[in-house]
DNA sequence: TGTATATAGTTGCAAATACAACCAGATGTA
DNA sequence: TACATCTGGTTGTATTTGCAACTATATACA
């Protein structure tokens, strides 16, 4: 039952993109500031972190980060040039490879979260109660099912 | 007082980008299946729009769509290539320019907007009540304040 | 007034992204 | 088994972005 979308639709709409956004070049822009790797980055290296020593295969990486696979291959070879995953072969595929974190990307990791964290808390944490930051996730969460 | 986010945040977070990218991605699908332009080029067509005759300087422009300058400066390129939009010289200021939406740019945005339209209803409105969307515009105010 | 500094916008260059074409290897089906 | 189709991943090319340097005008202030 599509109709056109009602003012606040919008509004909510617009408000989104804008606060991401913003957020974004803010937590960007603390990674700089401290020399440290982007965020895609982190983010690919957490989701590894978390499977552990299993990996994942690449095409998992991109489902939870949603990065199409052209850009998340290219990404990979970035990490791995850095020594910060690598590429096992798998027998389960005989066309793909895990993806595995390394020591030095666990180092980066623990590097990186700090700021991380800090700007999040500042630009986010700081603005919301907790009930507020549930109730956001929720409500984001109902967008996303 | 900012300290660590606790995991509501972080969970906020995560979703906040997650829903972002999300939704960009089918706005853009969908407008490309339609073969029109980038949702930028509609943002910066709709702003110039809004504030009629007297057009925007190229930061203002910045300013409500949250883009660099040196970034707006080649999309503006980009538009004013396709006749959609026009660069002015001001005597307000010998250094900056007013940009105008063209006839072919009001163009552009009625064409666009069903579409997109269409698109936000789909992955947005139809998962929100209008209670929800009111919130959610509320949260993420806050969260850009 | 003159000089320093800030701001608006552009441009060169390197890096990242999007898109389409491609190469396996996997899966479905006759 | 043989053939078509699908899927995971890579790569070439064009486009877009990010960064830093630059031009030119405005503004602040001694």
């Amino acid at each position: 039952m599509s109709e056109f979308p009602n003012d606040t639709t919008i509004e909510a709409w617009v408000m989104l993109h804008r606060a991401n956004r913003k957020l974004l070049e803010e937590v960007s822009a603390a990674l700089k500031r401290h020399s440290l790797p982007p965020l895609d980055w982190y983010d690919v290296l957490l989701e590894l972190h978390r499977v552990g020593d299993a990996g994942l295969r690449q095409f998992e990486v991109g489902d939870k980060i949603l990065l199409s696979k052209h850009n998340l291959s290219r990404l990979i070879d970035r990490l791995e040039k850095q020594a910060l995953v690598r590429r096992e072969a798998t027998a389960e595929d005989g066309r793909g490879n895990r993806i595995k974190i390394t020591a030095d990307g666990k180092k980066v990791l623990r590097k990186v979260w700090p700021v991380y964290a800090e700007s999040i808390q500042q630009e986010f944490g700081d603005k919301l109660s907790a009930q507020e930051a549930t109730q956001l996730a929720r409500l984001l969460g109902k967008v996303l099912a």
